[in-house]
DNA sequence: ATGCCGACTTAGTATTCTTTAG
DNA sequence: CTAAAGAATACTAAGTCGGCAT
């Protein structure tokens, strides 16, 4: 069960984190009050916010009485628990004013599938191979991690540069080649015949009919263009208005139904077979021992998904073959055999300063890369993994004079100076990215030094407002209160400036991040966001990090159903309720009118029929409000990327909940590198 | 300094698997 | 059992940031 968001008002201080809390108000007693400021900021907002604080809790299910369970994690624990003192970290916690973000999702920067059908068949049977999976890849975990983490201390630290000793893999895997269906479109209402090449890009486009990107101007566009270059200049085909693809759509829908009736047997051989194609690629071989390999799967060739309004959506995004691919492998092992018959690598590599396997270009970005790497739960990325989050408890020391540091300099006379303070100052707070400046071909997004001056609105006396999309074109929307000088610097920094122009013109990432490291070594600006969601450490990460997910499609029917039942709880227990005022009156229940009443209700049955009714009532409503509030917050992401999994791992032990309650499976060996942490462990 | 290349992390969405409700 | 909901995983786009050449 994943941890919940609520963020219900008013419910506040008595949640399972409120260890936490305590924590953070015992800490900003004993700090010394030289940077008064901040924190006395800090605490402010806080507190204003604190009714709606939001808290994790760890849901059961009815059948889950997990308590008893005896899981490995929990046994090691209760020696530990006593053993550690849980005491002492003396300064920490400062809590990152996380002031509750607007987030909106504007529809129109998004295209998302709209896909609308979806179905799925579960065979039973399954799961005995699923099961049987588990456990062997438990096994081997087990060996692995134990010989690893000796191999982890062993292994340099990746500043040396070297990243492995020995590497030895099978390469990549290619997607089949393309099976014409010969279902022709129509082309100004009449059967038109296309090459399979011709056929297969028609049919990338002709699938999208039910998304979004299909009836975007610029996909159609960027498609047509690159459809028309495989379809050759003398072709019939001239304008994409006379394009009826709905015979390709209908014969998609078809297959997909097929797919869908199958039978469990047909399914499973489908898959047995799949397995067994891949199976030499799921594994590679780093310094002697048997790591899973990432993505070993070639990306197909298909029509460019890009987020908000990429210029390039639409594009075609061709195939990738051998001769696109280099390979990266040890010295003296064997070179994966190139699978398709007749073709050749790239170039082969030994290149032992990075941990890629494999790479090509990207088609859509000739300068971009699409890498093969190992997977999370490789000794390779849980060392650097493990590392991010040394460096954010690093912060920790050096937090307050940073902040002491930049509130100094946001009087500064240097503009440039003023400006990284300012710039900072919103990292740290408000969890900006830094901002890179991005092409013209790329999606129009900003981070922190790329603000515009129309991003930011300075609303007297001292509240900012932003309003601007960040990664993935998510929009980012939210009004702060900031202190005066800050306030004020921004006004000054876009005084003057036209649309377009940057807020912070004298600064940009490179001269950021280099003021930072002066603050720190290897500190940049996204080791706060790091560091402010593993400090803080409850949903309210997923909303400073303006995480979001689409508000799923059953959203509003989910919630009319809960209404609905709601409601019908309501009259059933309205009904109980008179008759027990009935039973009550002395009337025999059976004295009813309904004569036909076979059940004697007796007042107690009666009232523990409406109690238990009120309790489900409650129950319902709680899920309704949290359904309501978390539809576009996604903890998925915090999770997996910023919250040092040494926190929850020893909260679990604390609390003997077993770890997998928190981490599914994926995640759980992704983080294999912190389950040894002791119950006592505080970021 | 700046620009570009390169490698790696972070991110939302699509797909698949699992569980639950009916 | 089936279908729908929900969770997990797969996929790949979109960031960050270091380093080297200019």
């Amino acid at each position: 069960m994943a941890p919940t968001v609520c963020l219900s008002d008013g419910d506040d201080e008595d949640g399972p984190i409120s260890f936490k809390r305590t924590a953070s108000v015992k800490s900003e007693q004993e700090d010394d009050s030289e940077d008064e400021k901040p924190l006395a900021m800090r605490t402010t907002r806080l507190t204003s916010n604190a009714s709606s604080t939001s808290r994790n809790s760890i849901k059961r299910r009815p059948g889950d009485s997990n308590t008893g369970t005896s899981s490995p994690l929990k046994k090691a624990k209760h020696s530990a628990i006593e053993r550690e003192p849980k005491a002492a970290d003396a300064h920490d916690n400062k809590i990152p004013l996380a002031p509750r973000l607007t987030s909106v999702k504007p529809s129109k920067t998004k295209p998302p599938a709209k896909n609308a059908t979806k179905n799925k068949k579960k065979s039973p049977s399954s799961f005995t191979k699923d099961s049987q999976k588990g456990v062997e890849m438990k096994a081997k975990k087990t060996v692995r991690n134990s010989r690893l983490s000796k191999a982890m201390k062993v292994r340099q630290g990746s500043g040396s540069g070297k990243k492995w000793s020995t590497l030895e893999h099978n390469g990549v895997m290619f997607p089949p080649p393309y099976m014409p269906h010969g279902v022709k479109m129509l082309y100004n209402g009449q059967p038109v015949d296309l090459t399979p090449e011709q056929e297969e890009v028609a049919t990338m486009f002709a699938v999208m009919r039910d998304t979004e990107y299909a009836s975007k101007e610029t996909f159609i566009n960027n498609f047509f263009t690159d459809w028309r270059k495989i379809l050759g200049k003398t072709h019939i085909i001239k304008k994409f208005e006379l394009c009826d693809f709905t015979t390709i759509y209908e014969w998609h829908l078809r297959e997909k139904e097929n797919k869908k009736q199958m039978t469990t047997e047909e399914k499973k051989a489908l898959r047995d077979e799949k397995g067994k194609r891949e199976e030499k690629y799921l594994w590679a071989i780093v310094d002697g021992v048997k790591e899973k390999v990432g993505n070993f799967r070639v990306e197909p060739p298909g029509l460019f998904r890009g987020r908000g309004e990429h210029p390039k959506m639409g594009r075609l995004k061709r195939r990738i073959r051998p001769n696109d691919i280099t390979i990266n492998i040890g010295k003296g092992t064997p070179v994966p055999v190139c699978p398709i018959p007749g073709e050749s690598w790239k170039e082969v590599k030994h290149d032992n300063t990075v941990t890629w396997l494999a790479f090509w270009n990207d088609p859509i970005n000739q300068k971009d890369f699409k890498y093969v790497f190992l997977a999370a739960s490789s000794s390779l990325k849980g060392q650097s993994d493990k590392e991010k989050y040394e460096k954010a408890r690093k912060l920790k020391d050096h937090i307050d004079n940073i902040r002491v540091n930049y509130t100094k300099d946001f009087r500064s006379k240097d503009q440039v100076k003023k400006q990284i303070a300012v710039a900072t100052y919103l990292v740290d707070k408000l969890a900006l990215r830094a901002g890179n400046e991005k092409d013209e071909d790329e999606a129009d997004t900003v981070g922190c030094c790329t603000l515009k001056v129309e991003n930011v609105t300075c609303l007297p006396p001292n509240k900012l407002q932003f309003d601007f999309l960040g990664k993935d074109s998510i929009r980012y929307l939210n009004t702060v209160e900031v202190e005066l000088p800050v306030y004020e610097a921004v006004k000054e920094f876009c005084a003057g400036k036209n649309k377009g122009d940057n807020v912070f013109a004298e600064i940009d990432t490179i001269k950021l991040n280099a003021h930072l490291k002066e603050l720190m070594p290897g500190l940049t600006a996204k080791v706060f966001r790091t560091y402010n969601a593993s400090v803080t450490l409850d949903a309210m990460v997923a909303i400073i990090c303006n995480h979001q997910r689409a508000v799923s499609k059953s959203h509003d029917s989910q919630m009319a159903k809960l209404n609905e039942k709601i409601d019908e709880l309501k009259v059933q227990r309205d009904g109980l309720k008179a008759e027990l005022e009935k039973a009550k009156k002395g009337k025999r229940p059976g004295d009813d009118k309904d004569g036909s009443r076979k059940k004697k209700l007796t007042p107690e049955m009666l009232e523990n029929k409406i109690s238990g009714i009120e309790a489900k009532i409650e129950g319902m409503v709680i899920t309704k409000n949290n359904t309501e509030e978390s539809k576009t917050v996604a903890l998925g992401t915090s999770k997996i990327n910023y919250l040092d999994p040494r926190i929850t791992v020893a909260w679990c032990k604390t609390h003997e909940i077993p770890i997998n309650k928190i981490f599914s499976k994926t995640i759980l060996e992704k983080f294999g590198w912190a389950m040894d942490v002791g119950p006592g462990f505080r970021f």
